[in-house]
DNA sequence: TAGAATACCTACTCATGAGTATGATTGAGG
DNA sequence: CCTCAATCATACTCATGAGTAGGTATTCTA
C-alpha cells in the first residue's frame, strides 16, 4: 500500500499534502524544507508540540521519518523554525513603519494588525506557544531575544504616542502586555472559529484597543435604567 | 539517604515542600489530596505539563510515585483538578456580582478583577493552560463547557453594559476575547516578571480596558510636533 | 556512462515516563 | 495486644517516540 512512487506522476490525484514537492525526487531542497516546516507547523498547531510525533509530521508529507530529519535536524529546531516564520512579519511590520511620518498611535495599529495577523496565521500557535521549557536553553535564549524586541518595540511605539499626545498617558509595559497578550490569545481560539479572518480579527481588537469600555459619547452615561438582566454563569 | 522517616519528627528541618502533610502517616486524606495538586500545579506551573513527571511531583513532596497514584488517579486527572481550582474564583466571582445592582460595566470590571488575580494564581497557568490536547474527549469536553460558560458571562456582561448605556457599544464576543486574551496571557509572562501583585495587575489591566488608546482629554490630539523618534526593534 | 553525490527507506536503539503488582509498615478500634 | 484497613515503597511492565545505522535507489556530472 506504500507505492506512492511506483506510479511515476500520480496524475491529477492530489494526496493530502496538496502540491506536495515529494513527486519524483527533485533537486528543490529549499522547497521541500519549507514543506517539511510547513507542515510540522500544521501538525503543531493541531495537535500541540508535545503530542505531534516526528512520524506524524512524516506521514502528513507521505515519506518516512528519516526524510524528515534529512531536511532538519531536531523536532526543536524545527520548532524554532515555525517560531521564526511567525515572528518575521511581525518584524517586518516594525520595519516598515519606522520610516512613516504618522503619529505614533497609528503606527502602532498597523503593527498590531500585522501582529493580528501573524497570530492567525498557520506559524501563529508555534510563534506564540514556543516555550522555553521545550528548548534547550540556547534556543530558549534565542526565542526571548526575539520575543523582547517585538515587546520593547511595542513599549516604544506606547512611549512616543503619550509624547506625542496620540495616545492617552498609560504604563508603556502593562499596557504592552495588554495589547499583545490579547493578540496572542487569538491563536487559542481562531483555530475553532474560523468565521473572521485574520485582518478581520486584528482590525476589531485594534478597534476595541483604541476605544475602551468606558463610553466616549458624553451623553447620559449609566443613567439609563439598570434593566437588571443576570449575569448568569450558565449559558 | 533516604532515610527520611527514620527520626520521628525531623525537628524544624522544615524540608522543601513547606508544611508537607507527609510527617508520620495521619489520616488527613483530604489535606494531602490537596498538597497533591499544589505540589502538581507548581511543578506544571514552572516547566509544563509535558515536561513534568509525576516523579518530579513526587519527588517535590518526598514521596514515591505510587503515594501520588494513592491520592489521584491520573495524570490527567491531575491537570483537570489544578483546572478546576483555578477556574472557580472565577466562578465565584460571577456568582458574587450577578446579584448587585450597580451598572453592568462596573460589574464586568469586577469579575475581571478575579479573573485576573486567578490568572496570576499558583493554578493560573493550569487554568489557562488546560488543553483540549492533552485531555481524554471527555475530559475536554468537560473543560471546554467550563471555559464556555466564562466566556459566555463576559459576553453578557459586555451587552447589558452597553444595554444600560455603561459601555461603549462594541461586538461582545470580539470584546470578550481581546479581554480574556489579555488577562490569559498573564500566565505567561507572570511567572518571570513578579514585580507587582496579580491584584495590581488585574487592577492596571481594568483601568487600560476602560479608557483605551486614544486620548479622551480633548484638547489638541496628535497636534504635538511629531516627535520622531525611531521604533526601532532592538533594544 | 561510470561514479559520485543526493535523496530516501527499513529497521533498528535507547531513554523516558505513565501506570501497576506486590508487599511492608503503621495507626485505630476492639 | 491483635487484627484490619489505610498508607506507602520497591521494583517492575510496557508503550511511545526521538534519533540513528546502514543500505538502496535516483539524479547529476564529467
Amino acid at each position: 500500500m506504500n507505492s506512492r512512487r511506483a506510479s511515476p506522476p500520480p496524475a491529477g490525484k492530489s494526496p493530502a499534502a496538496s502540491a506536495s514537492p515529494w513527486r519524483a525526487r527533485r533537486r528543490d531542497r529549499e522547497v521541500k524544507r519549507e514543506a517539511v516546516i510547513r507542515a510540522a507547523a500544521r501538525a503543531f498547531n493541531r495537535k500541540g508540540y508535545h503530542n505531534t510525533s516526528l512520524d506524524d509530521i512524516a506521514a502528513a508529507l507521505e515519506v518516512s521519518k528519516p526524510t524528515v530529519y534529512y531536511y532538519v535536524t531536531n523536532k526543536e529546531h524545527l520548532l524554532f523554525q515555525c517560531f521564526l516564520a511567525g515572528v518575521e512579519p511581525i518584524r517586518a511590520a516594525f520595519r516598515e513603519v519606522q520610516d512613516q511620518q504618522a503619529p505614533a498611535r497609528e503606527r502602532l495599529n498597523a503593527v498590531l494588525r500585522h501582529y493580528g495577523e501573524a497570530v492567525a496565521s498557520e506559524f501563529g500557535w508555534c510563534m506564540v506557544r514556543a516555550e522555553d521549557q521545550d528548548l534547550s536553553p540556547a534556543m530558549s535564549r534565542h526565542i526571548k531575544t526575539l520575543k523582547s524586541e517585538i515587546d520593547q518595540g511595542i513599549r516604544r511605539l506606547i512611549r512616543d504616542g503619550v509624547q506625542d499626545g496620540s495616545i492617552e498617558p498609560c504604563d508603556p509595559k502593562m499596557t504592552a502586555f495588554a495589547l499583545a497578550g490579547a493578540l496572542n490569545w487569538i491563536a487559542h481560539w481562531y483555530r475553532e472559529d474560523q468565521s473572521l479572518t485574520g485582518a478581520e480579527i486584528a482590525a476589531a481588537f485594534v478597534t476595541i484597543f483604541e476605544g475602551g469600555l468606558r463610553p466616549r459619547s458624553a451623553s447620559q452615561v449609566a443613567t439609563r435604567a439598570p434593566l437588571r438582566r443576570r449575569a448568569r454563569i450558565s449559558r
